[in-house]
DNA sequence: CTGAAAGCGCTAACAT
DNA sequence: ATGTTAGCGCTTTCAG
């Protein structure tokens, strides 16, 4: 490991002139000449600071902790966390992960990255709830991703629920379909479900239909759904299904597979896909919407080092649909909509 | 944050004493007296040691690095993930996860591990192929997770891909099935498809049947691989199925659903869950095995901290199996199987 | 403009 | 058995 004394030594210079040109805080300060002198032996050297060393001083590690207690079982939390850690690189920051497999050992995970100096944190659900945040993070930096607090105090990003429904409809509408069925979860606390249905409805009254509540069922994930979505069939004869995830749209392709019918061909089917379970198995036949994790994580990651930094973030940039979606059953996921809903932030 | 300091002054002792008391290396040098009252002093105050500090004289930071390339898009990495986080925070160390969305920044991201001194790593793969270490790993402890490495050199946590596959069939066999076929994997590299033949394979002759290439198929997970599975079902009308994952047990569902036969009825199926398919949405009709993701993590994180502690590690109480399978069409996955392939060490 | 010096929290020789 | 001292690599006054 090379270090700043090193390139002193080197460069005829003290140490903490090293550190000004190292730290870019050399402007006016140090002679030019020398500056760039030592930012040439510490490029050859292959100087890179030493992040412990330096937090020792400054109380920053440039660690920020990303906490999610569903990451060992859904596949898009990988998304999430490569975004984040995507901005987080960006910045000149290292993402730790922490997996809290449920409540217990939560509370020591935190504690754990607190004690390893972490700047601030990303707490993230894979589901859009209302959710408590732990209490040992009160007084850090914080943002919530696919989350809302029940307070409403802490800055999050989120999925425009309302936005991806209205916009997976209009493409039933636009392929054609006549009677657009959705598939929608009655799950208590699920924040998607609400913006979603209206999403739906609104889209079906702007094209100039009457929305017909017959069309629309909300189940759970479980046997009685598959009886509900079978009802659904045979009664309304719906030939398009906007799905609230790919294990609802499971009970519609079953459903279709059963009557022999094929999806993409007799029927039209878009889900959200939350478990892959389209991307890995169905999605030759089956148009997904895909959350557009990445961008969650990265935005959160990116506001959470504003924060910390106490910088402003131009959020103008931040993209409100990050793709158009792609043709009614080409099978390529889509990424559209993240919103990033704006909360009094706790400071530090 | 309460240092030893304060500590040292409360208890009217010097920091050294302090230090020893708090790592344990008082036997015998500390008065058992003074010993106590530091310590009950610290706990009182809530004193917690501070790694960066630490770390700056001991060159350990008690960080082991997970990288994977794969979390983003497999479910189960999770289930590693916490296992090698379970063994971690177990023996006091703490796991940064990175995901190296292929491979160019993996170096970037390995290297700003080894910048925060990550005291080794674990290098995972989500199923067991041949796998080239990056280069910058090759002088830190290090094992492998689900991997291989091309020289043998490298030690490794895998499944036992032959005990898994054998146990499968063997349950298909007490299950009554008469002709068992094996769906399997055709893509080159994937270690565990020799493994799971051979297992298949010796199960159906153990059960004193004769082996009948005709009910084998590999094929790769696209469209050809319908028509394979579709050919199977009509001309070899096999009652159950031992199938390489999930993607391929799919297929054998789909041509069931096109024929009127019910999967756990007419004909029974046991798959590898590779991508959740099974658990979160066929997981009612299917008996899935799960492969052991938490053993293979937590065995993993703990060999790669006997390695760096230089102990040697009690691999006597490794799970050989760490389930018994479930009965047939149970639908609860079932774990098995994780065999440690010990390597010639790379130390430190 | 640059350097000397102090100190972040902790550990480890070396004294006592 | 305990304290003193030095120093890990870096940042940051404060003098010059």
């Amino acid at each position: 490991m090379v270090t700043m004394k090193q390139i002193a030594e080197r460069t005829g210079v003290s140490v903490s002139t090293v550190s000004l040109v190292m730290n870019h805080r050399d402007e006016g300060r140090v002679k030019p000449a020398i500056a760039a002198h030592v930012r040439a032996v510490a490029d050859e050297l292959g100087y890179r600071v030493n992040p412990m060393a330096s937090s020792l001083r400054t109380n920053r590690t440039h660690i920020l902790g990303f906490i999610s207690e569903e990451v060992a079982t859904t596949p898009y939390a990988g998304g999430m966390i490569l975004g984040a850690q995507s901005a987080a690189s960006q910045y000149g920051y290292m993402l730790i992960t922490v997996s809290t497999d449920g409540g217990m050992d939560e509370d020591e995970e935190i504690e754990a990255l607190q004690r390893y100096g972490a700047d601030g944190f990303l707490y993230a659900k894979m589901s859009n709830r209302v959710t408590e945040v732990p209490r040992r993070l009160n007084d850090c930096p914080l943002v919530l991703v696919d989350a809302t607090d029940p307070d409403g105090l802490v800055p999050s990003v989120e999925p425009d629920e309302y936005r991806i429904a209205y916009d997976a409809t209009r493409r039933l509408l636009d392929a054609g379909c006549g009677r657009i069925a959705y598939v929608g979860c009655s799950e208590g606390g699920m924040i998607a479900q609400q913006g979603r249905l209206a999403g739906y409805r609104a889209a079906i009254e702007d094209a100039g239909r009457k929305f017909n509540e017959r069309l629309v069922v909300n189940v759970l994930n479980n046997g009685p759904a598959l009886e509900a979505v079978s009802d659904l069939f045979d009664w309304e004869r719906p030939d398009g299904f906007f799905c609230f995830n790919d294990a609802r749209a499971w009970y519609v392709y079953e459903c279709a597979a059963r009557r022999g019918l094929t999806v993409g061909r007799d029927l039209s089917v878009v889900g959200v896909d939350n478990h892959r379970v389209f991307a890995e198995t169905l999605s030759p036949q089956l148009t997904t919407v895909e959350l557009p994790h990445f961008e969650m994580g990265y935005w959160a990651a990116a506001k959470l080092i504003s924060l910390i930094e106490d910088r402003s973030l131009d959020e103008s940039e931040w993209p409100s649909t990050t793709a158009p979606m792609p043709p009614l059953d080409a099978g390529i996921p889509a990424k559209i909509h993240c919103r990033l809903i704006e909360k009094e932030s706790v400071v530090r």
